[in-house]
DNA sequence: CCAGTGTGAGACAAAATTGTCTCACCTGGG
DNA sequence: CCCAGGTGAGACAATTTTGTCTCACACTGG
């Protein structure tokens, strides 16, 4: 048992159920507590460990989304269609509190944060997206969005099928209907 | 001391530290942990309070808002508006799984999912809004946006102020720029 | 004044979780 | 075969949080 399928095991359980004891998380991959506790140090490294690798899967999926390629609107698709994998993993460390509270937050997130942004901008200054709502909160509608829609999933309350175009085109077009061009 | 005090008192600091003890949660409210006690049978009771007093002040909202009338989208900004209030308490209550886990559930939730995508159904069958969206899933994004928005909000990453401009434009009209009519 | 009520402070035990340790096992390479 | 390394099971203490209790004190209405 290496330790990249604990972690993948841990972020499945724990996207579930955050409260899940490292007894369970244990169970939930396949080895006892005291390997464990060999892998990770304790609770705190286990989580950011999580944090580590839900960061550098972010970062892979920007990567193959190709943020600077073509239309912004097209590039956003992309990137949540690439994301979706992670989405779970996502909405657990977007509801873990105690990443943001401590003094020594990851660099990571404002890499990340920037890269996103960076992409709603050109969206803005190509004349696609709208001026009126800040890069800043895109950024963050787009997590909350995916968030929202990986527990929704979870719940059966929405179609797994369909999260690239539930996110992408809320997010994109909104609620209200389009006039045909 | 009424319950009511102590009850917002716990609202507004489980917003920023969801896993507050009852001591904390006793001294944010300015009693001692046996009166919280007395109040509230246990964390769980404390919990469920929260999720009871988070479901009327939506639905308040709700009523507030009255989504019957008038356009949609002009419906949907009343609701926004009206729900920013209680948006730090249903940010908490959002990520806290343990309310949905159990099989006992409140149903004051469902009641609330209820109107709310009523609300979107009533925009779609009026053409105002797109139907390639469904109604649950418009009604978990306004949830989430909710809560994000929220979050940001206590972080400093967005204005408080704009908080109905941005979640309602955001779910209403989307990134896109419009086209001028 | 006085009884009743609610409160704060703190002690205490119970429970849950965590972190650490030991020991037996087993498995693969030399 | 033999041994070194990794593993599972479980014991154990430490820590944290919770739930319960007692007791003294303040306040209030009669």
């Amino acid at each position: 048992m290496d330790r990249d399928h604990v972690l993948r095991s841990a972020a499945a359980l724990l996207t579930r159920k955050s409260t899940a004891t490292m007894d369970e998380v244990a169970k939930a991959a396949g080895i006892s507590r005291a390997t464990l506790h060999r892998h990770f140090a304790g609770r705190d490294a286990l989580v950011r460990a999580l944090e580590a690798l839900g960061i550098a899967e972010c970062e892979a999926a920007l990567d193959r989304a190709r943020p600077e390629e073509g239309a912004a609107a097209d590039a956003v698709r992309r990137l949540v269609r690439e994301i979706q994998p992670a989405a779970g993993l996502l909405a657990f460390l977007y509801g873990e509190s105690q990443l943001w509270e401590g003094d020594r937050q990851n660099d990571g997130w404002q890499r990340l944060d920037g890269r996103i942004a960076a992409l709603f901008q050109r969206g803005q200054q190509g004349g696609e997206f709208r001026i009126d709502l800040t890069p800043a909160w895109l950024t963050e509608a787009l997590y909350g969005l995916t968030a929202s829609c990986a527990w929704a999933s979870l719940d059966g309350r929405v179609a797994a099928r369909d999260f690239p175009t539930m996110v992408a085109e809320l997010l994109l077009g909104g609620a209200l209907r389009r006039e045909e061009p």
